[in-house]
DNA sequence: AGCGTTACCGGTAACGCTGCCGGTAATCCC
DNA sequence: GGGATTACCGGCAGCGTTACCGGTAACGCT
């Protein structure tokens, strides 16, 4: 029966008062007769009355509504939409989730839509191919609030939450040395991404520690594809001097790893070690179980959601908030090689 | 600079012409002096000037937005939604999607959520607590385009999009029958939801096909979740006539049934057989390999907004539409008892 | 010359809502 | 009892856009 969705203006004929009147009761109570807000107030349940936000964010200017911009929906980012969620759904905001499928195209129309559509701000982690940034300066340029997470870019005054890669890259590094690995090799990812660089900092900031050499033919650069890392592995591999570890900057790239491991018949982790990023629930699965750095995605999410919120009330001065959340490492049977004499010196 | 977003009216005042005019201009070309038009777009670009959505969706009543709801963002479900964002997309519409968590006030809040941001309609997969439908028919009844997917609503008059899940359930019951399983145990799921059910009537139907007896206590139902499926197959593997194959109706339930399994120091597939649902990527890194039923994701997203897109233009005539996309097995070895006796029967 | 047609353009209202201003009646206070 | 305060309410404008209608000038035709 409700055909036409009911508004302010029919509860007003209805109750023969003014437009205004029962805006005002809908709203603050203030300047309003009790008897007639309670009036206005039972009418508009009987109705079904809901207010129309498009009306609403014309009027104000603001839509309550945030657009999250992600490369992909993989295992992490989809925790850490999960926590952005759960956070805006709570300060009352809709989030609207666009994949840009790590393309650098796909992110601009992502954008420009969400522009239009008049959110009120961004979150956004930018894909892996978006190496220049125009799209995102001009929507900060705006005054349009943006919060960046996971990826961040560099030197760009807006606040953002990411994991400390840096420390995650030292942790599976240091990890591996004191397992007693020696020619510990590095599956990078794109060179042009930051996380990826900042995984290898670590790598070698741990190699510097311990007074390893950097050896260049070590370190591979490869999609985060599970194929490429097998192809670059199988590369590694097959070198006169091999490695006798690999530290991948994400478990896909672990698995593929694994696979070429595999093949050559080696032994994990007596032959080789592994250490994988991210610790996704397959990784507990295979045989042996890899070891992995775990990142807090959800927690991250969240954080990326409140900082927005923050900037939301405060548009000025968070510029240059950076949050940076803590990794753990698991270990696991792919890097034991001597868990026991670990156990013992601790 | 751009302080402000222009708007048509900064354009004719500039152009010293009617905001008539220039929204004209800026649409159809008809009634327009190519001069006076050209002089608009020249300005509009110059101004960098974007149509206010949100006006426009006041005044002609549509946002070009689709409500997406989902349970949860696992695999299969994150593929669905890239389909359906891939199609929405191409078709001029934006997709907000929405977590239910599996929660039904969840589901109740964020159709309310995003009926108030004024979606033109809903492409919905409910989540496994939702029992009831009430606000899935208040959509309905106010005339607001709905599709259902993955896991439909029975005798709702809506079109909808899903896997045929009894298929799913019979050829891999079957295929265990041929591999010389005799006692085939299955894992459902919870009692209520659709496509747990529809899988079982697969597996019987599989059963009767080959005058297997039905076993009640071969019938299991829990939670999906790797835990309680780990639980439930204990219990299977603790009766004195244990079953000698199990088929669970997600993947996720099959790894918490192999642990279960190697926890008894069965053997896969001598001892007993294993096939579960979903394909997802993990279940051909465990050892052995974990066959199962897989569903085209991807596919039956697209399927789903294209369904809603036609629906859009077609509102009345489509409420008995239902897609139905066939599984397929993929055989591993968790499952390949006489592999090549079957081969050779081929 | 007078008519109709065409091409182009402007004004107005409306979508649903809120903020502001002003108005009226009742109440209060000395 | 007269001015001031209070409580409550309605009107108007405007957010940015488009649909509709009507108007004007130029042109063509008989």
């Amino acid at each position: 029966m409700p055909n036409k969705p009911a508004t302010i203006k029919d509860i007003a004929q209805q109750l023969k008062v003014s437009i205004s009147t029962v805006s005002r009761a809908l709203r603050n109570a203030s300047d309003v007769n009790p008897d007639t807000k309670a009036a206005v107030l039972a009418l508009s349940v009987e109705l079904g009355y809901q207010p129309n936000r498009l009306a609403l964010s014309l009027r104000q200017k603001q839509t309550h509504t945030i657009g999250v911009i992600v490369p992909n929906l993989d295992y992490v980012l989809s925790m850490m939409v999960k926590g952005i969620d759960e956070v805006a759904l709570e300060a009352g905001y809709t989030v609207m989730v666009c994949q840009s499928n790590e393309s650098f195209g796909r992110e601009i129309v992502n954008t420009s839509r969400l522009l239009e559509s008049l959110v009120d701000g961004f979150i956004i982690s930018v894909s892996s191919e978006t190496k220049t940034f125009e799209h995102i300066r001009k929507i900060h340029d705006r005054k349009i609030p943006i919060v960046l997470f996971d990826r961040l870019i560099p030197n760009f005054e807006v606040p953002g939450v990411r994991l400390d890669n840096e420390e995650g890259g030292f942790i599976a590094t240091e990890h591996l040395i004191e397992q007693g690995y020696k020619r510990i090799a590095i599956l990078a990812g794109p060179k042009n991404l930051g996380i990826s660089n900042s995984r290898m900092e670590g790598y070698l900031s741990a190699l510097k520690k311990h007074k390893i050499k950097r050896d260049n033919d070590l370190i591979m650069h490869c999609d985060f594809n599970q194929d490429y890392a097998y192809f670059a592995t199988q590369e590694l591999l097959s070198m006169k001097k091999r490695p006798d570890a690999i530290f991948t900057i994400s478990d896909r790239m672990a698995i593929g790893a694994m696979l070429a491991i595999k093949k050559k018949n080696l032994r994990m982790p007596e032959d080789i070690g592994l250490v994988g990023f991210n610790n996704e629930p397959a990784l507990s699965l295979v045989t042996p179980e890899i070891s992995s750095v775990e990142q807090p995605s959800f927690e991250l999410g969240k954080a990326a959601a409140k900082l927005f919120i923050e900037k939301l009330h405060n548009p000025e001065s968070m510029d240059d908030v950076l949050e940076i959340l803590k990794p753990k490492l698991f270990i696991r049977a792919s890097s034991s090689r001597n868990l026991t004499k670990t156990s013992l010196t601790l």
